[in-house]
DNA sequence: CTGAAAGCGCTTACAG
DNA sequence: CTGAAAGCGCTTACAG
């Protein structure tokens, strides 16, 4: 009104104006600052003013006042794995949201040249699925990001103790239950996604140890090079009859190969997949995967972010990772409904 | 060293006092501000001095300052296109990033509690590759982002006229070329695509009226439904030789509903997807497609954001997409190589 | 129980 | 060609 129609945002100032109290108070009141004793009258009337004018803070201005954005940076890989992370990032983004953080995901490209989104939004803490580079962590201290999941020296990711192996062992448990006694594991050649096989292989491995199956044979399935083709004949001519997959592209690619060599499957070799994923059940025959529940894990890197974030010592409580088989013609047996 | 060791940070000041000049100056300096004429001995001390003390500017205080946070916030439908997408995402991110922007994705989940992220962020602009719903306006306008595209009215989404059908037609076209007459098209019955399924269906039904075929005929293809099967039977006693899919799922859902019937894929019923994703080279049979190029997609989206940012005039170039048929034995015409 | 005030690190008219 | 200064909208000791 005074001098022109400026002032398009609603601050801290209108909301004290409209309540008839400081700016300070207005603060304390939204953010439940502790150790002050606000006047229940007083409450009510900076809340009230603050929906009337529909007050939102001004998020710059907090980050720079307070010194925290209270952004979280979630850094993920590549990887083809959008359809079993969506549930564990929806996950994490409400857990975050409850305690005022914002989950905020970024893929950096491996060619890319634009700059690193840590600069930009100056995360309070930057999660990486996969160990960070040198660079990168050079990259962060140098923007003034000092927390970082996987810390400088740590090499394993945050999931690696609870998640990994949670659902191979079941591939193996399940081709064992079907009679399956020689069992093959395919790996995947892409590097970008090397230690999770790693993880995956180490705990089938294990797994078969345990219930007295001799050591798996392992072979790295490309997409196009005729690996999958040279492994089936392989592992055929080897006596074996079950194959833990990976994930279920490896599952696919194995299938295809004995299906163009005229092997029958799960007849002549049964196929077992992970993540179930939709190519699983859309493949012929239909695949068998296991399907892992990443919730739990969105609520563990939430819980590990907020925790880095505060600087609160104790460590998150264990996660105990649900997986379970989803069975389908791939690892049929005969005697099956 | 006065008191303790405070000041993290490398400021503005900082570098002002290393090269003996004001804060003002290095901020002219820095951003190349125009209309300021800086000599170039002081630009040199000014940009040596910001290297050798690694000063980054704080972006929290710039985006205050300047009432612009340079973040674009990019929303994306929670649709299976990873793969497609990435491509397009960091073209887009390259593009905006040497123009000073950083472009930031986010997909929110359908039953999500969680604050919508351009309210903790104050993007620039929110660009939607799906149109956004009253209350996500409502929400944006009521923490200050006016900049969103497609805007209120505007239903299209922006990448609609060029991008659409682009693809489509050469599906058509390419069972056209080895031979069929009657086509049909496999839609999918996800409600969440469905303006693209109507895009990539009128483009398809376009060509073909284009190549005097007849009309298309149309059904819907779940997933686990029995109406693959069903579509299959259909179309195989009404004469129809191929199939246009909308996209990959659905001609691997329809390939395997027609092996699985006894029919032989491409013998008795050709089917080309769309996208070309990983999913299509591994299914046996496997799947034709079409690959479409995003990245041109990705700098048009930039270019869009930035001139929605900047408010300039002129509108973008007009986007042409390159798009090719990958063919593949779903396809495969007998005296095909 | 509440307020006045300094300060976060920038940008940007404005004055020289 | 360059600098002094106000201001962006918050947070947070500090003083009452």
């Amino acid at each position: 009104m005074t001098k022109a129609t400026r002032q398009q945002r609603v601050t801290a100032a209108d909301v004290a104006g409209a309540a008839g109290v400081s700016r300070a108070t207005v603060g304390f009141v939204l953010n439940d600052t502790p150790g002050q004793t606000i006047s229940e009258g007083t409450r009510r009337r900076v809340l009230e003013a603050a929906v009337r004018l529909g007050y939102r803070p001004h998020t710059a201005a907090q980050a720079l006042a307070s010194g925290r954005s209270r952004l979280i940076l979630l850094v993920l890989p590549d990887w083809p794995i959008e359809y079993s992370m969506r549930r564990c990032l929806d996950e994490a983004s409400l857990a975050l949201d409850r305690r005022g953080y914002s989950l905020v995901t970024y893929t950096p490209h491996a060619g890319g040249r634009a700059r690193p989104l840590w600069e930009s939004l100056s995360p309070d803490v930057v999660v990486g699925f996969t160990s960070f580079g040198a660079e990168d962590l050079a990259s962060m201290r140098a923007c003034g990001v000092t927390k970082v999941i996987p810390a400088a020296g740590q090499g394993s990711p945050f999931w690696r103790p609870p998640v990994a192996g949670a659902g191979s062992a079941l591939q193996v448990e399940h081709l064992h239950e079907r009679g399956h006694r020689r069992l093959a594991f395919g790996a995947s050649d892409d590097a970008r996604l090397g230690s999770l096989v790693q993880e995956r292989f180490g705990a089938a491995q294990a797994c078969a140890g345990e219930l007295g199956l001799p050591e798996l044979d392992v072979r790295r399935i490309g997409r196009d090079d005729g690996s999958a083709a040279a492994a089936v004949r392989h592992w055929h001519e080897a006596g074996v009859s079950g194959v833990v997959a990976y994930n279920d592209d490896i599952a696919a690619v194995v299938t295809g190969a004995a299906v163009r060599a005229g092997l029958s499957v799960p007849g002549d070799l049964a196929v077992i997949g992970h993540d179930d994923s939709p190519l699983a059940g859309m493949f012929v025959p239909s695949l068998s995967s296991v399907r892992v529940d990443t919730a739990d894990l969105g609520r563990y890197l939430a819980e590990l972010a907020l925790q880095e974030a505060e600087g609160s010592a104790s460590s998150p409580a264990q996660l105990a990772v649900e997986a379970e088989v989803v069975p389908r013609e791939s690892t049929r047996s005969r005697h099956d409904g």
